[in-house]
Parts: C-alpha cells; structure tokens; sequence
DNA sequence: ATAAGCTTTTGATCTAGATCAAATATTAAT
DNA sequence: ATTAATATTTGATCTAGATCAAAAGCTTAT
C-alpha cells in the first residue's frame, strides 16, 4: 500500500495537505538488523513502510531479547508514545530485512501540524488505531493459550509467520522458542 | 483529583477554555453494579470519576466475565475506541461502588474541539495516556508471573487491591481466583 | 568446500498455575 | 436473627508450557 491511500484510508484529506504529507515524507533505505530507533531515544523520525520487515523490541530483566511487535508493508512504523509524546523510548526498533521506507521527522510533522490543521485528526486517527491494536493485544495475551495466540496471528498476518524467524515470533506471543516449534511440528 | 488539575496536568490551557471544558462535564451520580456502557453500543458519554470505582470488563467465548481494566478517582473512564472513534464498544463499563463522576456527551465534547481548537491537543494526549498504560499492560502480560504481575498492580493500584472484588482482580490479572488466593496466603 | 556460528528441532524432566471439588467466610435479603 | 446467596479459602490432582541439554539444519564468511 502507497503512503497516500494509507493517510486517505484514516480520513479524506484536501489535496493540498495530502501533497504536503506526502512530500514531507523522504525515502530511506535501510539494511537487515539495522537499529532505527535504539532505546532510551526520543524518537526524532516515524516511518512507514514500503518494503521489508521490522519488529519493536527490548529486553526484559532477565536480559532476554524480547519482541513487542512486528511491522511490514503498508504500515506506519513507530513508537508511538515517544514519537507522539517525544518521550524517550523503551523499546529499540530493527529490521528484519532490507526495508524500502518513508519518514517523516518530528519537527517535520509538527510543520504539518501547524500549517494544515486537518492533519491534528490523523493524528488522533493515527493514536486510536495504534491504541485498538494494543487493547486486541491485551485481550489476547490476558487469556488465550498459547496454540490460540499462534492461531490467530497466523490468521492476521500470516506474512510475518512466514518471514519473522522462530525465537522472535515466540517471543510475540509470550512463549519459548521450544513450545513453538513443537506447535508448529504439530500439524 | 479535580477535573480541572486532570486536565492541567495533561496540558495547560487557556482560561476561557479551561471554563468551557468544566461546565460541559456534568455531574452523575451512578450505584453500586450499574452498567454505565454496555457492550455492542457506541459509547455516547465519557466519565471522569471523582469519587468510586469502575471496571471495564468482557465476556471470553466460554463465556467468562474477564476484567479489561480498573478505573478510580482521578481518572478519565472510557473505553476509548469507543467513545474517540465512535465505534461500538466491545466492552462493558460497571460501577464497583456507588459512584460520584462528571460526564461529557460526544456531541457536547465535539462542540468543544470546534470552539476550542487547543482541546483537539488534550484528545491526543489523553489518546496517548491510554496507549501508554495499554503498552505497560502488554509487556506486563507477556512475560510476568502471576506473582510478579500481582506485586506489580500493588505498588501501582493499591487502592484497587484493597477495593476490588478477588475474582475481578484475578481476571485481569490473567490468572484464576483459586491461583491469586494463593498469591495471598503465601505472604 | 569447510568451518564457525546461528536457528530450529527433539527429548526428558519439572513446575506454575489450571481444574475440580468441597469447606468456610462474608454479605444481603426476609 | 436466620436463611439464602455470593465470595473466598483450602486440598488434591492434572497439564500446558518452561527449562535444560543435545542433536540436526541452515547461513555466512573465509
């Protein structure tokens, strides 16, 4: 999905401020496991993803490497409450694969937000998509086994099972590499 | 907590705007076990609680009633993809405890993001207050055990510990009642 | 092509937390 | 006050998923 149907899907625009998103945001390139944003951060930048794979995560106290989530084609990649609330960030972002990107920076963004105030409702647009997303998340995790959860990742996005590697899926869905690989082997 | 410090410390605005915002919050006062939004309806009314305590909860497929999340004074109860994005619910929201709270209409609330165009800014904030809390939530689910996560809820909520029924809390704990009055004994 | 380094699978065991069931406490209703 | 209804505790099992350990498959770099 192209960056103007992702922004119109949300909430029709003018043309003008749909130009003016779309040039604000610059094409990047980037590598596999590369780290866009690293913790502790603010984040400066949000992208949205032409191309590629990347996931958010961090480590726990234990010190395991632990995925929060993941983010492919069509989808508007950031942490939000840094980028949103320019906090510093808890949660470092990578690629998994070598990533065609847009991105748009903070000063950038808030340019927009000034100019064409249209664009404050994307935003809010923006936060409760981001916020539906994790309440599901929530729902999910609270009470659903660990078979249910691989099963309906599958069903959502079937594309990051079959791109993401093992340990970093397992991790998603809040369960060990082992268990897994043996729900996998199951069927 | 006060409204008016709520929305202060969210984000300092005008007086004018500070005033509009107070007068469109009127008082409600709501008994013990009432349904404030029921599930499947467009939440109409937003609440904050000045004094008592709410819990947004939902029934899982085997129809269990699971606890989404709590709410007490001082703090602004909704389920906020409901009321933001004008969407049915999918939850429930129920007084735990006869209730004091302030409410505002969407359409009261709409009126004052026209007239005063600053409130679309404290929208996004508080968006973004509840993506942080649901962020925290998830990370809390996806790798702490049921004694960590209770230990947690007590040092951050332990007011709703002490006032929450054990079968509510263990819900949204993730965990069953017999399992939290475990927790309980132990210490 | 081969070694070195990751990633995934498989096996054996262990444990946190679930489930089932019954006994106490607590609260509400007559 | 007494009964009925609801919430909590306690006990005895069971099980999903964790942990530990080693083998087998893949990648990547020389």
């Amino acid at each position: 999905m192209q960056l103007s149907s992702y922004i119109n899907q949300i909430l029709p625009l003018a043309d003008i401020t749909n130009r003016a998103i779309e040039s604000a945001f610059v094409p990047v390139k980037f590598s596999k496991t590369q780290i866009l944003i690293p913790e502790g951060k603010i984040s400066k930048e949000m992208f949205f993803i032409e191309k590629g794979l990347a996931r958010i995560y961090y480590y726990n106290e234990s010190g395991k490497d632990i995925t929060y989530s993941f983010f492919t084609e069509g989808m508007m990649l950031t942490v939000a409450e840094s980028f949103f609330g320019q906090l510093p960030s808890r949660y470092n972002i990578e690629s998994l694969e070598d990533c065609e990107m847009r991105k748009i920076t903070y000063t950038d963004f808030e340019m927009l937000l000034k100019t064409y105030p249209e664009t404050e409702k994307v935003k809010s647009q923006g936060l409760l998509e981001f916020l539906l997303k994790a309440t599901d998340r929530i729902v999910t995790l609270q009470f659903l086994s660990a078979q249910e959860r691989y099963d309906l990742l599958m069903k959502n996005y079937p594309s990051i099972i079959l791109r993401a590697s093992l340990g970093h899926i397992a991790s998603y869905l809040g369960i060990t590499q082992e268990t897994l690989s043996r729900i996998r082997a199951k069927k």
